[in-house]
DNA sequence: AAGAAGATATGCT
DNA sequence: GCATATCTTCTTA
């Protein structure tokens, strides 16, 4: 699996992950995340982030410490905090900075790009709206509570370097809280049909 | 022990 | 645009 992933890009660096979450969330976008699901490579490139910060960051789920909910987002940048909202969904972050910060990305959108049959199964509908939010794209990957806290670097979960040449990124306020960081911490490809709406 | 809210998606009006 | 599904986790008593 490891020669596979090669083929389509290399692992980010572990000191990628280890820096603020706005800057590890601009630089994500264009690299690919990929799922290693029942024998076959499912993902695609990363459109859209946002950051999320521990102490100063209201609406952040690491703000009032470590529970046993976000105890995974309080460990060292390059693991995986997939929590469940809503009763019925997940949303999968990326871990960033040192041990103990409680500092993540949220991946928003992803586009499709492989195993796009795999994902419209999983998911029961069509490409345009395959993986473009948060709860989404990990139905289509497949991405529960049970890999909530592993690592990135050797799991069924990888972010290998993609091509980011030719795309624009433009920031916003974050979606779906209550602004509380004059801080635009949200990231996208700007006019990419791949991100949520 | 109980209650409220939630980093959402979907379907209907 | 708004209601609703649906259930875990945290907060408060």
């Amino acid at each position: 699996m490891t020669e596979d992933i090669n083929k389509i890009g290399k692992d980010l660096e572990k000191s990628f992950y280890l820096r603020r979450p706005d800057v590890v969330a601009r630089n994500l976008i264009g690299n690919i995340v990929l799922r290693e699901y029942h024998g076959s490579r499912i993902g695609g490139t990363i459109v859209e982030t946002e950051a999320y910060f521990g102490e100063n960051d209201e609406v952040s789920h690491a703000y009032r410490g470590i529970t046993e909910r976000n105890k995974s987002m309080f460990k060292e940048g390059g693991h995986v905090y997939v929590y469940f909202t809503y009763g019925m969904h997940y949303c999968m972050n990326v871990v960033c900075g040192k041990m103990g910060v409680g500092r993540a990305v949220l991946l928003r959108a992803i586009r499709p790009e492989f195993g796009i049959e795999t994902m419209k199964s999983l998911r029961k509908c069509e490409a345009t709206n395959l993986t473009n939010g948060p709860a989404k794209l990990c139905q289509a990957l497949g991405i529960d509570k049970t890999l909530d806290g592993i690592s990135l670097f050797s799991g069924p979960v990888r972010i290998v370097e993609g091509q980011k040449s030719g795309i624009k990124i433009a920031s916003s306020f974050r979606i779906g809280v209550k602004e509380s960081i004059p801080r635009k911490a949200r990231y996208y490809v700007v006019s990419d049909e791949f991100v949520s709406k």
